[in-house]
Order: structure tokens, then sequence, then C-alpha cells
DNA sequence: TGTCCGATCTGGACAGTGCTTAGATATAAA
DNA sequence: TTTATATCTAAGCACTGTCCAGATCGGACA
């Protein structure tokens, strides 16, 4: 069992085409965006055949959900790289929200195609949610341990939610140039994130606090 | 000109074969949802050759702006629906709310088109902002009416992207299965969704009237 | 060492896609 | 009736996702 986990992690001709794919992927994306991502790009970009993928993933999708994997994993991360900057949790909130919304902006293509595989399937991805330290549960526990015991996990499961809701719709929202006035009337992208954000009440403590 | 203008709208073989394609699209997207949608399948359904579309639209995505030009105008009239159903700004902004969320929850492939046209041209498209009678502008004007005089334009605009954030996020996120359990707790899909809009304290008028 | 087996990859094919071009047809204008 | 224009079709191109038969390679076992 121990020698074929070891077979698992490290088995092949090409040496890792698995995980060699999934970089070829997120390269592709990076460079032309989600509309040039065909499967056959995917090999082409890792020197393989069209049909080579398809002995590690089911179809296009089980690539994509990879993919969308990976993405996840750095989302936690930048939004894990701002925990314990501030004691104060309205402002710690608010940073992490910039962070989640600077990642969809320095990444729009993974962080589209990271929604578009949650949607296909009704279901939100492994990476964001089911382990502990995903980013989902990141911002759970900032509000668990700032709303202490006996505060219901109902309301925090809610203010979680909210947050959430609140960071992606912004997300969505801030690539569209109609709103570049309003930009610049905050003091630029920054401002204009941290005013939003601000804005919306669920980032205060009494919220989850008092209710 | 007049005699032109007339042409513009009755002008055909096949009756109005642009409005039939749109008509057709919308069918193929409710029926068998986004993947579906090819150009070939909506000549199909129109009962057109396939080269057929491209005397009335430059290509696909122009096809799929028509179609989420009509997904606008509908959620607009959606959300105006409910407009005067409350004198009390917060019930009235939360109401809107719902209705938002119902729309995208009942049309989640018109929903998706909506949007993806949208990010595909980093633009709000017409039908949602441009006319004065637009979704978007009926929220900025119901703000605005609450507001009364000597609020600057910022903060109704502020309150505007904030509270469409909001809704935005709540509509894609309502539809993953993960959220379930919390939806019992609060009474229902309908008790989830005011929950989480009272949650969120942009829809609340003292916000707007006092900063 | 030689042989075999299974995992890994290729070549070739199929149906379906967006889109273009050349030509057919019907409608309206002359 | 002839002509011009708008509308549509037929055929084809390059591309896509996916499958299949076979080639190739690695490690296990003799």
């Amino acid at each position: 069992m121990s020698t074929a986990a070891v077979a698992d992690i490290r088995p092949y001709h090409h040496g890792d085409l698995r995980r060699a794919l999934v970089d070829a992927a997120i390269r592709i994306l990076e460079r032309e965006g989600p509309s040039a991502l065909s499967l056959r790009a995917v090999a082409r970009e890792a020197g393989v055949s069209p049909a080579a993928p398809y002995h590690h993933f089911k179809d296009k999708g089980e690539l994509l959900e990879a993919v969308a994997h990976v993405g996840w994993e750095a989302l936690g991360d930048g939004m894990a790289a701002v925990q314990g900057s501030t004691p104060d949790l309205t402002s710690l909130m608010t940073e992490i929200g910039v962070a989640y919304v600077r990642f969809s902006q320095e990444h729009p293509a993974l962080y589209r195609v990271m929604y578009d595989t949650a949607r296909d399937k009704d279901s939100l991805p492994e990476g964001m949610q089911d382990k502990e330290d995903g980013a989902y549960c990141l911002v759970r526990n900032t509000f668990r341990d700032a709303a202490g015991p006996g505060v219901p996990d109902v309301d925090i499961e809610l203010a979680t939610i909210a947050a959430w809701c609140a960071a992606h719709g912004l997300a969505e929202m801030s690539g569209f140039a109609q709103f570049n006035p309003l930009k610049e009337a905050f003091g630029g992208d920054a401002g204009f994130l941290r005013a939003v954000l601000s804005h919306l009440g669920m980032f205060q403590a009494k919220q989850v606090k008092q209710d």
C-alpha cells in the first residue's frame, strides 16, 4: 500500500502528466483567456497528443475541476495572508474581502473557471469549502472567533454567506467599465473596493455579536 | 427614412427571423441549458439553415447579446413589479432583491448568458443600465427618492452598486446545495433570501440618508 | 537475464461546432 | 418585366470533444 501510494504520486512515462496538464491549462488561461482553453490546446501546450489527457481525466470538465481546485487553494492562500494583519474585526474582514477581489482581478480567467465548474455541478468545489482550511472556512472561523461562544451556528453561517455574496458580487462587478468614474471618486480601485465593502454592514462585529 | 424604419421592423421572407432566432435561443436555453446553445441548434430550432443567422447577427456573440437584452428587460420588469408594494425603504429594497434572485432561480441559464456576455465585453449591457428604466436605474432611483435632495450622487451610486453586488452574489450562491441546511433553518428559500438581504446593512435607509 | 503485463501514450477517426464564400431565390423597385 | 437588393441555402474550412485500436514503455516475475 505504501509503495502503491508512492506510485500514485510519481508514476509516469512523462513524469507527471496529470500535473503538467493542469499547469499547462492555467498557463493558457492566464495568457489567452477562457475561450482559448480547449483540451487540445492544453495537450499541445504540454507537448502531448490530443487523446493523452483522457488517461488522466474522464473528460474536459474533470480537468477544469482540477484547475479550479488549484485556483481555490491559491485564493485561500491569498486570503490567509492578510490574517492577523489587524486585531479589529471590521477592518480585518474588509482586508480579507479586498484580498478576495484582488485575486479575481489578477486572475480573471481562473476565477471564472472556478465558478463555472461549481455552477455546472450545483455544488461548491472541494478546495473551497470541504477542507477545514479552505477559503470559505477561513471566513467562517474568523466570524466564529470574533463572536465567541454563545452565538448560534446559524448566525455565524448567515454572516459568512452574506460576506461571501458581497465579495463575489463585487469581484464580478468591479471589472465593468461603467464604474470607473466611481472608482476615481474614491481614490482608485483600492479605495473603491474598501468603500463598497465598508458600506456593507455585515463586516461589523456587532452584527454577529448582538443579533 | 420613415418607410425605411418600417422596413427595419417588418422586413422578411421568414416573417421576422431575427426575433425568431432570439426566441428559439431562449427556448433552447430554458429547455436544455447553456451548453446546448449552439448557433446551429438555434437555426435548427427556428427551422432555417445553419448560415442564416449570419445575415442578422455578426457572430454568435451578437446573438447572445440580443438574448441577454431580452433577459435584462424581463428582469427589470420583475423588479419593477414589486415597486410600490411597501412605503418602507428597507423592506422595499429587500423585496426588490428577492425579485432579482427569484428571476435568477427561475431562469438560471438565461441569467448566466446575461452576465457571460457582459463579462466578455467588460461592459454592462444596454438593457440593464443605459436606458432610464433599466433594472440598475430602478435601484438607483429608489435610493435617490428615499434619500431626497442634498445627498451627493456618489453616495447614491455607492449604495446602488453595493446593493447590486449583494443581490448578484446571492443569486449565484443560492443555487449551491451546500446551503440547503441553512435554507431550512430560515424556513425555506424565501426566508433564507430575506435573511441574507436583511443582514446586509445597505438596505437600510439611514445609511443613505445620514452618511 | 528474458518475458510478460499493465499503465501510458499515439494516430486516426467521428460527429458536432463557428464561420466564410459562392450561389440560389424571393421581394420590392424601376 | 426587368433589375437590384435583401434573404436564404449548400458546401466547405479549421477546429473541437471524444472514442478506439494499436504502439510503446516500465516494472514485476520467471
